[in-house]
RNA sequence: GCGCCAGUAGCUCAGAUGGAUAGAGCAACGGACUUCUAAUCCGUAGGCCGAGGGUUCGAAUCCUUCCUGGCGCGCCA
């Protein structure tokens, strides 16, 4: 619809240059069109003339008549005004908005598709969490995140993966492995002096015990050995909490790609030696540093260690330059915020090996404060007093955890105050959507009973759809699609939630003021037809974030 | 000290890449169920967009200097 408006635009500015009207005769780079706030505005305005006037040297009044002048007549376009400082309003002819009706009917569950992202690959990481413990809460907002971002980019036409990076090499499966190891020799006796960066959670007993139950004593081993096995199965068996967990909260990778595979294969080396050939690195002091300052960082960085083991950016180095190896176009990290120190290094690595850094996308999740009550919760592994996302699902419902976490941008801090969203469960935002979708379903159910058959798009007289309201209905479902794109290409889907929460409030009010099913037949059908577009632009923005779409509540 | 994110109604937040009179939800107040589900709707009230300066036809949005809150600044992960 608005890329309609758009050609037509254009053409008439082709026309006024012909005709002399208009003289400088350059195009602009872009004819912006926006859905002006006021109603009274029109369905479109375009600030056109006032962008044009330096280049015209003149009034933006006196251009924008000539633009309207040779505009009139056109078939899409009702009403055209000028207005304010050189606003362009348009009103489209009702037509217009019929069509967007039988776009949703015909396109069904791909209504809101685009092919803007042109199978694009890209992948987005997420999650990533140590598998050395359950989600917690803040997982779950990158969780929520990352999977809504995956979809948007999916359904605005990208190619996308998504995966999760487990890291299974390093300090922290080791100290996974020692506090096992020291759980399980409690239970069996020893009294043990648990060091206090050990971790102290309930869930490392339960671990223990399962160890001794499904594989036995481990009296005799090398202490080293004992460890390992012990971190081996902590890390098996956290990695399946943790992949049920996410599969409750609706969310499943394509891959899982493991930390210690890269060792296991020598791609950091590989990698790393890729790094020194292109003269990136430095030895210092016994250490292998990656020169990130040349590239905007503030300090240069530790690979290797003077030890010999290597840092947990080697790793990350690696991992990042093999995502590109694999032929993704672009990248998308979801990190914690408090993880932001690193982007700096990852994109000067990035720009050392001549990738521009944009194709690294890194979206910070800022942190989740968990209240209870009003009262914050500290939050810490090690310290073992968490709430784990999965407590979070099970109290508050997947569906309303998601939405509450989709709500807000990511950049910006979220309160999560678990009586609070335990008691909105009644009246949260998420139902308010859902509950419209259900209405929809309702009016169904009863046309059903009543012998009222489903309208046939060929027969539809949309005609009929002559209240505001079912307009006003119509224009919103025209701009799921620019939603989804704007979402995608922004990498924020809390805007698919607005777009939602707009629809749903033009429903809920048509609905308290209308009736879909009445006397007139033809009417009747006009509006059923037009509100089983409403529900499958529902359901599809609902799939999109990955709330469920129910047909009672 | 340096860097990143935030600061918009009493509270929680939007504000669609610089547009017209800054918007929702919750809370408050007043109304609407013999009618397709009242988890809904209609109405009232609520603002120095943290502060100052700058850029231009036009700024919550861009630049700059401050203020406040959060988070970072390891040969930790």
């Amino acid at each position: 619809m608005k890329d309609q408006l758009r050609q037509a635009i254009s053409t008439a500015l082709q026309q006024c240059y012909a005709s002399g009207v208009l003289s400088s005769g350059e195009l602009p780079a872009e004819i912006q069109l926006e859905v002006p706030k006021n109603p009274d505005h029109g369905d479109f305005a375009t600030n056109l003339a006032m962008t044009m006037a330096k280049a015209e040297r003149k009034a933006p009044r006196q251009i924008a008549e000539a633009l309207v002048a040779a505009l009139q007549g056109n078939p899409l376009c009702e009403k055209i005004e000028i207005a304010g400082p050189g606003f362009i309003n348009f009103r489209l002819a009702p037509n217009c908005w019929y069509g967007v009706l039988d776009q949703v009917m015909q396109a069904g569950d791909a209504y809101g598709r685009s092919q803007v992202g042109a199978g694009t690959k890209i992948q987005v990481e997420f999650v990533s969490a140590n598998p050395t413990g359950p989600l917690h809460i803040g997982h779950g907002r990158g969780a929520a995140v990352g999977d809504a971002v995956a979809a948007v980019l999916e359904a605005a036409g990208f190619d996308v993966q998504r995966e999760y990076y487990v890291n299974d090499a390093g300090n922290q499966v080791k100290t996974l492995g020692l506090s096992i190891l020291l759980r399980l020799r409690e239970l069996q006796g020893e009294t043990i002096d648990f060091p206090e960066d050990g971790y102290q959670a309930e869930y490392i007993r339960e671990l223990a015990a399962k160890y001794l139950d499904a594989e036995g004593d481990l009296r005799g081993l090398a202490e080293e050995e004992a460890i390992e096995r012990c971190a081996r199965f902590g890390v098996a068996r956290v990695l399946e909490w943790i992949a049920a967990d996410l599969k409750a909260f609706g969310i499943g990778f394509d891959n899982w790609y493991s930390e210690k595979s890269l060792y296991d294969r020598a791609m950091v080396d590989m990698e790393l030696a890729k790094l020194k050939e292109k003269g990136l690195t430095f030895e210092q002091e016994g250490a292998l540093w990656l020169r990130t300052t040349d590239y905007g960082d503030d300090k240069d960085r530790v690979l290797i260690k003077s030890d010999g083991s290597s840092t947990y950016f080697a790793s990350d180095v690696a991992y990042h330059m093999e995502k590109f190896d694999r032929g993704f176009d672009r990248v998308i990290d979801v990190w914690g915020a408090d993880h932001h120190g690193y982007i700096p290094r990852m994109k000067a690595m990035l720009s050392g090996l001549g990738h521009p850094p944009e194709d690294l996308e890194v979206l910070l999740i800022q942190m989740v404060n968990l209240l209870r009550d009003g009262v914050p919760f500290t939050m810490g592994k090690r310290s073992g007093n968490f709430i784990t996302l999965r407590e979070v699902i099970d109290e508050v419902g997947s569906d309303a955890c998601r939405y509450f976490f989709l709500m807000r941008r990511c950049d910006s801090q979220l309160d999560f105050d678990l009586e609070l969203a335990k008691q909105q469960s009644s009246d949260n935002p998420v139902y308010y959507v859902q509950y419209a979708h259900a209405r929809v379903c309702s009016i169904n159910r009863n046309a059903a009973e009543a012998g009222v058959a489903q309208p046939d798009p060929a027969q539809v007289d949309c005609s009929k759809l002559q209240l505001d309201e079912e307009l006003a209905l119509a224009k919103q479902l025209a701009r799921l699609p620019e939603a989804i794109v704007g979402a995608a290409l922004n990498y924020e889907p809390h805007r698919v939630v607005f777009y939602l929460q707009e629809l749903a409030a033009q429903f809920h009010s048509y609905y308290n003021r209308h009736r879909v099913l009445v006397d007139d037949p033809a009417a009747t059908q006009a509006r059923l037809y037009l509100v089983n577009c409403v529900r499958i632009v529902f359901a599809n923005a609902l799939r999109i974030l990955g709330v469920s779409a129910p047909e009672k509540m």
